[in-house]
DNA sequence: AAGTAATGTAATGTCTCTATAATATAATTA
DNA sequence: TAATTATATTATAGAGACATTACATTACTT
């Protein structure tokens, strides 16, 4: 699906000569004469850039990306303008522009720079696996919760990481001296003993009937999951 | 976090420049006088952006930007040099440059360069959906109000933004600092327990009988809706 | 400019978590 | 079986996190 661009410049033969550029190195390109339409089509598509001038006939337009980014609308905007003084290139950025571009501008530069802003935007997003599973039993470590069959149930930080570090490491007992530095890191002179009262708490907490038996002792050296 | 900056100028004056202005805009700075060590620093620190002369003793700055990238190694960059024309910065973004800043230059305009790319390059995954409902309340943005069955409840700026984060994000907890940054935007220096209280007020308004949980408090992380 | 609403900050209160100690139970060994 | 040791269970208190309230400051409106 190719990349949808917006631009905002009240000078034609401008909007006339990016829409041809950008349409050429294979964007889809939307131009418009003023801001009226914009917020509109930016609800309504799914707009991947804008280009937007500074002096329009209704708001000026570092203006109305003020109002965008207050509006927590982030899509990259490069300001194209005549403007170019340091003060107003500062004022751009502080507005809340990607980059920004003084007239007259090299056609070629402002397509290589527009590409240049979409690779870091467009960037997809990489959902980091966050669920770990054990039998019927699903950690879910964003929510600090685990999911066993119906229930749902509610872990404190130091049960979450307790049990993080069991289930990844099932099959291996992993004796309190491990725990301690793994799960309760820094914290140093914790009781070996603490560790025991954690691992019955997570027990109980996750097996109030005492039937299955997620974690295991052994005797003599730690605690395992298998 | 504060994050990294890996600058590589012979020139020892722009070094330090740059050293002494970034870092007070809240970076962390390493400085390289050549591009000899920078290989093993991007592989044993964890790098944000990378700030690049291109004339250097050892070799051509854009080259070596183009080596990195043959690499896979996609730190963002911003090239810095003499070389002004159009063809030269046409080179650099061609090498993979993210943006092109010619000396001289303006130190805060290049601050605020050195912001926007990051701003892109670091995008936490947040994706602000249209789906602004949740159970049975719909986010009404343009008017700044939450329905909620027959009752129509008109937000705060701030309400309606910390709302749209956290609806749009639901199902993952978000923390203070991710809320700080994405509610509370660039205002600098705000008390992590501002969130709290913001946290209360917006609970009391979107559910002041207090007997449906729309936000949840996740003790040591943060809030979410889920 | 005055007045009002919004919002940040500080002070206080409440509750949860969790380390440790004390005690009980189970496993191991002499 | 008795003694010993390891682990489980229970109780408690202190710390810290969050909620709540009150107040100060900022930002809008009129």
């Amino acid at each position: 699906m190719k990349e949808q661009i917006l631009i905002v410049d009240d000078d034609n033969d401008i909007l006339e000569l990016l829409e041809y550029n950008l349409s050429a190195a294979g964007y889809d390109v939307l131009g418009f004469l003023s801001t009226k339409h914009v917020r509109s089509v930016l609800m309504q598509e799914n707009i991947d850039l804008i280009i937007m001038d500074r002096n329009l006939p209704d708001i000026e337009g570092s203006y109305y990306v003020e109002m965008l980014r207050s509006k927590n609308i982030n899509t990259p905007v490069i300001m194209l303008s005549a403007k170019d003084t340091s003060e107003d290139i500062k004022e751009g950025f502080l507005k809340g522009a990607d980059d920004y571009v003084t007239k007259p501008f090299d056609i070629e530069e402002l397509v290589l720079r527009v590409k240049a802003v979409l690779k870091r935007s467009n960037q997809d997003l990489i959902e980091l696996e966050n669920d770990l599973s054990y039998r019927d039993m699903i950690l879910d470590l964003n929510m600090h919760r685990v999911v066993i069959g119906e229930l749902e149930i509610t872990l404190t930080n130091l049960e979450t990481s307790l049990l993080q570090i069991l289930v990844s490491n099932k099959g291996k007992v992993l004796d309190r001296e491990f725990l301690l530095k793994y799960v309760w890191k820094d914290s140093q002179n914790i009781h070996p003993k603490t560790v025991n009262v954690a691992i019955k708490r997570l027990k109980e907490k996750i097996d109030p009937l005492k039937n299955k038996e997620y974690i295991k002792t052994i005797r003599g050296v730690g605690y395992l999951v298998a």
